[in-house]
DNA sequence: GGAACATAGATGACAGATCAACTATTCCCG
DNA sequence: CGGGAATAGTTGATCTGTCATCTATGTTCC
């Protein structure tokens, strides 16, 4: 069902010029007040690996939708910034995306399945997250 | 949840030298009982795009998973078949595999929860493959 | 202060996925 | 029968993700 569902939200993100990663991406640093992430502090958000966030901005500074600014408390950081052209480009593709979701996910289900499903997904991620620190991965 | 939770199996399922694609494909085949199938129907199975299974098996047989055989009812048609070695490879992975889902999954939830996530998933895949024939897509 | 270790991030090689052709065959219908 | 459309699968280009490794910086603790 995951799979399906977010090929088809995909695929009407992308009649807007953006994937589904680059929306997470830009949706996490609109979240933020300036509009700028430490790289680690975004893909943590997101559940990512460094290296593929930072392949990802790579290519979205190529496009124009980010930038990345050296951090200055910490030499070995970058921030991600949003530039005005990302900041449009999310503003433009948030109100379809949103609407695809209410109308191919929210929508669908009653009050008491969205309650359920948030409670089904707390225990398995609480489990992940507590091997892993056992397991050390 | 589906990230991390999936991201989980396939790192569990790598230390028996199989990606949680190759597992898809091998469990597909050996659902058949000659472990053989038309590569439209293992990937409508799937859910796959018939470009990207037929990368995989062309992997899968540089790997001596499968092989593939010409279809003598339609022409146009190929077979994919498991091979011994699939089969041991399957056969050496599932164990562990089953043993993870239920781990990480099956085991944290109640029969209560389980149900409704049959129901929630059923209601949303319901309504995308409706959406799909109005729209053609 | 400085050696050992940890952390943030970048990078290159490679595996996997997507998209748009392309080939070969089969189906459909006058 | 024959021509056009549909179907099964392949292929190559390109994009995305992963893994291992590398550099630079920060932290700890003697």
């Amino acid at each position: 069902m995951e799979m399906q569902l977010t090929a088809r939200l995909a695929r009407e993100l992308a009649a807007d010029g953006l994937s589904y990663q680059d929306y997470a991406v830009l949706a996490g640093l609109t979240a933020d007040p300036d509009g700028r992430l430490r790289l680690l502090d975004l893909g943590m958000g997101m559940g990512w690996e460094k290296s593929r966030l930072s392949h990802h901005v790579t290519r979205m500074v190529d496009r124009g939708l980010v930038t990345r600014q050296k951090c200055p408390t910490d030499m070995r950081g970058s921030f991600v910034v949003i530039t005005d052209a990302g900041r449009r480009a999310i503003e433009a593709a948030a109100p379809a995306h949103v609407e695809a979701v209410r109308k191919y996910f929210i929508d669908l289900l009653t009050a008491d399945q969205i309650q359920a499903l948030g409670e089904i997904t707390g225990a398995v991620l609480e489990n992940l997250t507590h091997e892993c620190e056992l397991t050390d991965l």
